[in-house]
DNA sequence: TATACTTTGTTTATCGGAAAAACAAATTGA
DNA sequence: TCAATTTGTTTTTCCGATAAACAAAGTATA
């Protein structure tokens, strides 16, 4: 059980102090102590420790109000770095992250088989390169976090990928062994979802849900600017409700999932059926020139897509009563041309009380949410280790 | 923002000491210290304070296990009183209860006008009954808590409760402002959900999911012992999630609400058009007659509205992951009915992981869980004001 | 029956950390 | 030049948890 103690006083105060820091750096020790409400000698006492263990750094002195001028501190954000994967179902997107989350190095490869035996070995030659290529500092790379497209356990093992066709491979340990860093495994919309909470489009909101729009539809669930993930690590599969109890029968077991209404597979699917595209090699890339060229046909097909999106979001709003909805992943990319049908669903199917503080937005970092917030996730557990928690 | 100080360990130390004397009492001071790592002299101190406060109380020694017999200690469940109310569609249910949450008093009256002008008298009627009958305490009544089924805000008010035909209620001012106590509005399966969670099925679970089986369909969501309320404080309408998008038209605006398949009334519009009951007054307790009489067209309806559970369900489950749900309210009396059809549903439409680990329950209160749930949100309120928390 | 050992609960001493107060340093403005 | 202000450190005080010592009350055993 967690009793409180002075430790954990110092733990909350310290994390308070360094987060304020992270937020509005540069700032002086002074206006902490006034942001916080921590006494002047507190915010001092443990600026210094923070200071020792590198994380923060005086840059000089700033504006005087009438005053001594005050020394401002800045968060060092450069004294280790972060490894975050993207493994898609066919492509590997890898960064090399600060602390902050800017994205050094990247590196982004085609997958053209999933089989693990094909997949391990590149994972391991893309994380090499990019530890290669880290700037020298303090602390080195801190850990490797990696999304993956299905659901994994709480000890980071994955269960089940359908589109990868895994079941049960234990990433983690394998990574561990073989670089001596500390690797955390998460679903990818879930990282997603981290992602924007840390750095993105989420991070003004406590409670939000990430729709990750790809081959599949997987959600991310933040509440209280904490990420859900269910009695067994596995929650948020959204994809997977049923929208149409008579439906077309899924792969998951159910009828008539969201997913196989509005998603880049469902869009695929559909397109292959109009008249305008027969005989003709059909990508998700090529619709959207389809769409801008005007094509009369496409563009109803992203609509309906659209509405269907809507459809299922009413039962995440209805669920969830979030303040902001981020669709992320691939079909981002159709903003444009689902954002009116979405809201006109809504505005159609929500009640008032749902719909009026709500906001739809789309991910910022398009297609790098997931690993970014994978990156994240490693920071978070080194800084954890460090008596200190940031998020 | 909250930082940490002496006064915050001093209040987790003294809650974690109040809720082992009331989960495992009686016990000793040496025990309290063992279960909860806290040291022996804190353990002391606090139990000192908590006894001049009158919430705990020695009850003599216990037996000695090879040295000096232990004083054991119980938690004063009769320090002090609440009032929990389940304002329901036609009924109001109100209890007088400890602050372990057992029934004192208890009154039920039928609501045949839903009308402002005719609850809100009835509602002070009642209330005051029960402090008429309340024992001598030392803190006598702490506040009223009222479940009702409509959506609320976070300051008490009633935005919506389509059932009773109201809309923009401050019940909580009014009753405040006649009994001079705290007064706390939640919705109804909100208020089950939490009384589940402290005194009920759901008090081994610290993720499930309550569902209120009712007129309508309304459900609670527990997250981490927490009950999860959403932006507004108006999440959990999953009854109004559609399962059928094109299906029948909701008075929520929405299409093909689970609610309309899987509710008191949708069985009752259903029952309508069996051969076998024309011409007859149909209600609820009639149907579990025709159905314990072996009536061969009830007892397949009953199977039909389990199977639309289990597919309400797959949703709730591939959303939350929850270790357990727990079926309340007035539909939880067809339990032997419902409970085969839905695991059918569920076996056949859930992914293993999600099913394996995964319990189905009944309510232990049946109708009761909001009544006692609301008054559970008084005591809590009135600890937080003692500088302790519960729950 | 005496004595050694255990267990319980209180008292005392110590320690860590936050806050308040005092202080030193740096700067502005009159 | 000096008063006022702001910043940041040092000193003192206070609070609460813990450890150690101790007192009280029991059991086990020779």
């Amino acid at each position: 059980m967690q009793t409180g103690d002075q430790e954990l006083v110092k733990k909350i105060n310290k994390s308070i102090v360094l987060q304020t820091i992270q937020a509005s750096s540069p700032i002086s020790r002074a206006q902490i102590s006034k942001d916080s409400g921590l006494n002047k000698a507190t915010v001092s006492g443990l600026v210094n420790e923070l200071m020792e263990e590198q994380f923060v750094q005086e840059i000089g002195t700033g504006l005087s109000s009438g005053g001594r001028k005050p020394v401002m501190l800045y968060f060092n954000k450069k004294a280790g770095y972060a490894i975050g994967i993207d493994l898609g179902v066919n492509y590997i997107l890898a960064v090399l992250t600060d602390l902050q989350g800017e994205v050094i190095e990247k590196i982004e490869e085609p997958l053209e088989n999933t089989s693990l035996d094909v997949v391990l070995p590149m994972l391991k030659n893309v994380v090499q390169s990019l530890m290669d290529r880290k700037p020298f500092s303090a602390y080195g790379v801190v850990g490797i976090g990696i999304g993956v497209p299905g659901i994994t356990d709480k000890n980071g093992r994955i269960l089940f990928a359908p589109n990868l066709n895994w079941e049960q491979v234990n990433l983690k340990q394998e990574l561990e062994e073989n670089f001596q860093l500390p690797v955390v495994i998460e679903n990818e919309a879930k990282a997603g979802a981290h992602g924007e909470n840390i750095h993105g489009a989420g991070k003004s909101s406590r409670n939000f849900v990430y729709i990750s729009m790809g081959i599949g539809i997987g959600t991310g669930i933040i509440i209280n600017n904490q990420l859900y993930k269910g009695a067994n690590g596995i929650a948020g599969e959204m994809g997977h409700f049923t929208i149409d109890a008579n439906g077309k029968k899924c792969r998951c077991g159910n009828k008539g999932c969201w997913e196989l209404y509005s998603s880049e597979s469902a869009l695929l699917e559909q397109a292959k059926s109009l008249p305008s595209l027969q005989e003709r090699e059909i990508s998700l890339d090529m619709l959207i020139q389809e769409a801008e060229n005007g094509n009369t046909e496409v563009i109803p097909l992203f609509h309906r897509i659209g509405e269907y999106a809507g459809i299922g979001l009413t039962n995440v709003i209805n669920t969830f009563n979030p303040e902001q909805i981020i669709i992320g992943n691939r079909l981002s990319k159709l903003q444009n041309w689902l954002i009116n049908p979405i809201h006109h669903v809504l505005e159609q199917r929500l009640l008032p009380y749902y719909y009026q503080d709500l906001s739809i937005t789309f991910s910022q970092f398009g297609i790098e949410s997931c690993a970014l917030g994978s990156a994240a996730f490693s920071v978070e557990a080194f800084f954890a280790e460090n008596k200190v928690t940031v998020s």
